[in-house]
DNA sequence: AGCTTTTTACGAAATACTTCGTAGACAAAG
DNA sequence: CTTTGTCTACGAAGTATTTCGTAAAAAGCT
């Protein structure tokens, strides 16, 4: 198994609203990114800045310097990044059961049928693979 | 409806570990508390008396000071502030998706046949409660 | 060319959270 | 009574994270 990333994921609050971004949209400069956060909330220019030059150097980021105006690139996957993130939560905030935190969401969340129907699906294809592979 | 807190319930993780404590053993003094949390990590005894006399400001814990030994108590419940901080995750890492959440934490399965039931068994109430409703 | 705007780099202030040292009160033990 | 241990209070240092001001370089504009 190809193991791209050998260090923990960790991004910060402020770090994980970058990378959205750059999930979302693809490559982008400072200011693209800038202007998407202040959608939500207001963020000066040179605070983004740097956010994403300490991501590139923690490697959360890549950033292409060829042109004046840098562009960066996520340098971590929307899915392993939720995945690690998602363990520690769990750890911290239900004490390691993936199980209760599954049932308090599904318990609070207005779920459509269609999301349910989703999930029973999901939890079929796990029982069967369960079978299957005898465990 | 009765609202206990109006405000957000947000303990930082050092809280949370405490609270963990209380919630699962009640009462306790600082020693106590403090006890527990070496089992896992070395703490100083007044970095965790800190901690739960900034908790008793913030209104995450109750104090009982009749004794020169004080006596804290969650004023938190666990499922509340579980449910506080799931939302807060959820809107954070999976954009508000808690089915994201919750299909991810399924995927990464190490779910046994019977906690797998139990969620059917709660996917079933769901169902029935929102068709009972007419929803 | 001269002025304005945009961008990066750098550093430091501001904020949040964690940790601990020290002091004083009180209690327990000898 | 004196010594030793336990407890609270307080403040401040340490660390992590976020925010921003300023400067210099590059680009754009008139």
């Amino acid at each position: 198994m190809i193991m791209s990333q050998s260090k923990k994921i960790r991004p910060t609050e402020s770090e994980l609203e970058i990378l959205q971004v750059l999930w979302e949209h693809g490559p982008s400069t400072v200011r693209f990114v800038n202007d998407q956060l202040n959608e939500d909330r207001e963020v000066g220019y040179t605070t983004t800045l740097k956010l994403m030059q300490i991501m590139a150097e923690k490697g959360l980021a890549e950033r292409d310097t060829s042109q004046r105006t840098h562009i960066y690139s996520p340098a971590v996957t929307e899915a392993e990044t939720q995945q690690n993130l998602l363990t520690q939560f769990v750890d911290r905030t239900f004490k390691g059961s993936a199980m209760k935190l599954v049932m308090q969401a599904l318990g609070n969340h207005n779920a459509s049928e269609a999301e349910l129907d989703e999930i029973k699906a999901l939890i079929e294809e796990i029982e069967t693979e369960g079978r299957r592979k005898n465990k």
